[in-house]
RNA sequence: GGUCGCGUAGCUCAGCUGGAUAGAGCAUCUGCCUUCUAAGCAGACGGUCACAGGUUCGAAUCCUGUCGCGAUCACCA
């Protein structure tokens, strides 16, 4: 039982003794630091159904909880706020239950059903770049985030394989490319696919400049540049099934699949199943013309398959063209109803996608429902903000996108300078260390973006290094190096040790309460799908343990009993930030 | 134009379903390494919570409108 409502019950039986009144609810919160005090009950909401002045109301609960409550010390009543001091026993009682249980605040129990997280969903064309780096990161984090709060979760990615982008990587590189390989230039995979993607658009914009100079009008131009209508033409021979078309796709999406696959390591993120468009674009078709057949659907003149979604508020929908191929949203169609096949446990699921696609998903989300799938009831889009760079929009044909892999390179070199200025790694292998700086510098990048909330865009600028001071993922890291430390040097077995007549220290208290909230705050991420407030929770508990360890001297402490206890909660807020991280993927050193 | 989202310190961000004098970090300035790692601690400076109304005992938070920024409204994905 939680403090809050084993007050709660108290607060009620002081109203109904003194008052005679039944209260519904009581409203806590953290009391203020400039008063005396642990929790407060806001007296404000009550004189709906306790009529008087809130001080003396106040005073009376306060009086009542003191007098009859063996937990409670001490009140004070500031306004309308009724400040309690809770005695030190019970948070020792709470730390004997944190300190034994290495997986504190995460669910003890794992539901049946299932949910299914989706995350990244790449183009084969180009690289990995920051954008998809926080769709993975976030999708990674919520997905640990609910296995933590008890669900069972399945981790996905869809990838988009199919389609003119493609193509026009391959054009360009039978074209120009002179049968290029990875192992030929020592190009990572999908570098060298997105080097053609960049060639195409390159000799694209140069046609369309030779046609626009004889007298054609640009949008005309760019409709009939040759090398665009080989593009299509390629695509065309793709759906037909031409074997040369199918080998030469087949080769170049399969460097691009190893150059991510490096990128998805580097990063420290996998999936339990992958899912490619290809496979799943026909069973999208399949169902729209059930759905054609049973009404869901419409079809107009010219053979387009459309949802009216007019009753919903929002506009009729195209779902094949009228050429009978199919669009973004049939393949989607496809792909939630193939997952569901997979994995028949799966009860819903989760798309991490950016907030420029929220129409797309409500209007996915409402075709599944009026197919009669029971399980589109629980469908989410983890919907966040763009990566933004000050000059605006990346655009890979641009050039100005910031590369995943050369990201994390210049995070982790980062880590190294900084880590051989203060040179404290003494001792240490070169593999150990270059280890350290990965975690170091991954951990700063990976925080930098879970920290902030996810429907907020971010504006990432590439001059402007990313902090390791402050609110930071190596503050946090370092912290925990230094409790790693402690805890080397104590001569002190961290058995099962009597802590309940200790006298707490104001910051010890302090640390107790914020480890209390922690299971709270997992269940809370989970609802929200929000991995900044594990980060932010973090920090906070890293801010009161620093304090803590600054002006608290924990091997120096006055007898054996205290020092063990100090050891102990080191311990525990040790393990509770090396969790909490791992809820982010960011790993933690022992040293640093 | 319709719809959706955002607007908090010079900069980057917290602020749970309304509660006390709106909090952190960075930057700037002060102190603290003969004691457990100074990537730290203690402190100073910094705010008309975009603006205007409304609801309420009480609004950064909820409602309406205005302004600004962004996204989206394709037989693109």
């Amino acid at each position: 039982m939680t403090l809050e409502t084993t007050l709660e019950f108290h607060v009620k039986n002081a109203v109904a003794s003194i008052f005679d009144r039944d209260l519904d609810k009581v409203e806590f919160q953290a009391t203020r630091k400039e008063f005396a005090g642990d929790i407060t009950v806001v007296v404000f909401p009550m004189l709906r159904i306790v009529k008087g002045n809130p001080a003396v109301i106040g005073e009376q609960i306060g009086q009542y909880l003191k007098d009859n409550v063996d937990l409670i010390n001490n009140f004070n009543v500031v306004k309308g706020f009724l400040n309690i001091e809770v005695d030190n026993s019970y948070y020792l009682n709470l730390f004997a239950d944190i300190a034994k249980d290495i997986k504190y605040g995460f669910s003890k129990t794992i539901a049946k059903e299932a949910v299914m997280v989706e995350y990244s969903s790449p183009n084969t064309n180009k690289p990995l770049h920051l954008g998809h780096v926080r769709n993975v990161l976030l999708g990674y984090s919520v997905a640990e985030i609910l296995k933590a709060a008890g669900k069972k979760v399945y981790k996905t990615q869809i990838v988009n394989d199919r389609g003119i982008h493609i193509c026009k990587s391959m054009l360009a590189w039978q074209r120009f490319g002179h049968g290029e390989t990875p192992e030929s230039t020592g190009l990572k995979g999908d570098k060298l696919v997105g080097k053609y993607y960049v060639a195409y658009d390159k000799a694209f914009k140069a046609e369309v400049k030779g046609l626009v100079a004889k007298g054609m009008d640009e949008k005309e131009a760019e409709v009939n540049s040759p090398i665009f209508l080989s593009a299509k033409e390629m695509l065309r021979q793709w759906e037909a099934g031409n074997e040369e078309v199918v080998a030469l796709w087949k080769q170049m999406n399969s460097w691009v699949y190893d150059g991510f696959e490096d990128t998805y390591k580097a990063i420290g993120v996998d999936f339990d199943k992958d899912y490619y468009e290809s496979d799943t674009y026909l069973l999208g078709k399949e169902f729209v013309l059930e759905g054609l057949k049973s009404g869901v659907f419409f079809k107009k003149e010219d053979g387009s398959v459309w949802c009216d979604l007019t009753d919903e508020g929002l506009d009729e929908k195209i779902v094949l063209r009228s050429d009978g191929t199919a669009v973004y949203m049939t393949q989607d169609i496809g792909t939630a109803i193939q997952r569901i096949k997979d994995f028949p446990d799966v009860g819903g699921m989760v798309y991490t996608v950016g907030n420029e696609q929220d129409y797309h998903f409500k209007v996915l989300f409402l075709i599944l429902k009026k197919l009669g799938f029971s399980w589109a009831e629980n469908l989410y889009h983890l919907s966040y903000g763009m990566v933004d760079l000050p000059s605006g929009k990346m655009k890979s044909r641009e050039g100005t996108v910031v590369d995943a892999d050369d990201l994390i390179d210049e995070m982790v070199d980062t880590a190294k300078d900084i880590s051989k200025e203060l040179g404290k790694l003494e001792g240490y292998s070169e593999e150990e260390k270059n280890q350290l700086y990965k975690v170091v510098g991954l951990g700063a990048l990976k925080y930098f973006i879970l920290k902030v909330d996810p429907k907020k865009r971010i504006l990432f600028d590439p001059k402007e290094s990313i902090d390791f001071q402050g609110n930071t993922g190596p503050f946090i890291q370092y912290t925990y190096a230094r409790i790693q430390s402690i805890l080397r040097k104590s001569d002190i077995n961290k058995g099962s040790e009597d802590f309940l007549n200790i006298i707490l220290h104001p910051k010890e208290k302090q640390l107790l309460k914020q480890l209390e909230q922690f299971p709270q705050i997992i269940q809370n991420a989970a609802d929200q799908y929000s991995p900044a407030l594990i980060a932010n929770y973090t920090y906070d508990l890293v801010k009161d343990f620093n304090s803590f360890y600054q002006n608290v001297s924990i091997l120096g402490a006055d007898n054996d009993k205290e020092k063990a206890f100090r050891v102990a909660l080191c311990n525990a807020v040790g393990g509770t930030i090396k969790n909490a991280f791992g809820l982010l993927g960011i790993e933690v050193p022992s040293r640093m």
